[in-house]
DNA sequence: TGTCGATTGACAGTATACTGACGATCTAGG
DNA sequence: CCTAGATCGTCAGTATACTGTCAATCGACA
């Protein structure tokens, strides 16, 4: 008897399959994303942190990498590079002598600032092809497949979770 | 006079950002991917090089990189991984010596056998939860996208374009 | 108070990705 | 035949990502 039939194996499952056009539309993305905000020199990756530090001032990097779901150990090379473009600061914390807080620097607010327009112009091309109902549409399935598979990830994203120890008590 | 007023810096614009969420789709799939297979020590940009080279026996890396659209640079690395694991062979080219052939090898070919149970269970669980109806309306939405963004991307999607010149002559 | 478990940042190792460059080679034109 | 341009594989440099580990530190508990 031979074993169950094997199904084709054809590279027109491989473009179908929903791993593969994730992945695809990601390099899409941050192709588009890069030609954007070439004048910038600031990633995706980047920006997002940028935004995260502007939004919480004084995080640190294990709660950072929970509010923007970054990997931490990768998160590391991150900030070294912001730092060393001098957009943000690290200052130890006075209680917890582990710990390093995160703010941006007048040249990363300036920065900041000055790159959202080309961000804003980046999402928007992402989805350009496809008409204003069905951007709608992605956008709406894709964000509550992310939001459903959150769990699914090594870094869970936490957002506002993640932050109820600074300041604010436990 | 101000300057035109900014819009809030906020965290949930970042959320909602088609950019942040594609690369979040992606971190859940390669996530979901590695799981299911880890029996297998093979990762999705592998798993889909030896589809393609089983599909296309005698394919070249730079025919290759289009047709599963990965980056030319990064391919060699991965065809190395690939022949270090004995599942391809490079064979060099009669007629043209800058060219190196792929083959499967049997073990190639036996591993690609017993691993797509384990890929089509990774795709599942994807879009499991989503509604069936949803998953349908996002994958082809996603599906058109991808190929209307075909350019915007450094590798586009060259699928049998690619392979004119293989066997067949231009 | 002293110790144990948890947390924090850092690091090593592996794997994608993209940019830019390079030598070897092929092809087309003269 | 011989040179100019294109192509192929490769490599160096940079940037995400994930796994696993480590020392320093902190907090809680005995």
């Amino acid at each position: 008897m031979p074993s169950k039939p094997l199904p084709p194996i054809t590279m027109d499952a491989v473009y179908a399959a929903p791993g593969y056009l994730f992945r695809r539309m990601q390099q899409i993305a941050v192709s588009i994303f890069m030609e954007e905000c070439k004048a910038f020199d600031l990633t995706p990756v980047q920006y997002a942190a940028l935004v995260a530090i502007h939004t919480h001032p004084g995080i640190d990097a294990t709660r950072l990498s929970a509010v923007i779901a970054f990997d931490r150990s990768t998160l590391g090379s991150v900030i070294e590079r912001l730092q060393a473009k001098a957009y943000i600061e690290r200052k130890p914390a006075a209680e917890d002598k582990r710990i390093k807080l995160l703010y941006l620097t007048k040249s990363g607010a300036a920065i900041l600032r000055e790159i959202i327009p080309a961000v804003e112009r980046a999402q928007v091309r992402m989805l350009e092809p496809l008409k204003p109902a069905d951007r709608k549409a992605l956008m709406s399935l894709l964000a509550q497949l992310v939001d459903l598979n959150n769990e699914a990830s090594r870094v869970p994203l936490r957002a506002e979770d993640a932050l109820e120890h600074l300041g604010k008590g436990g």
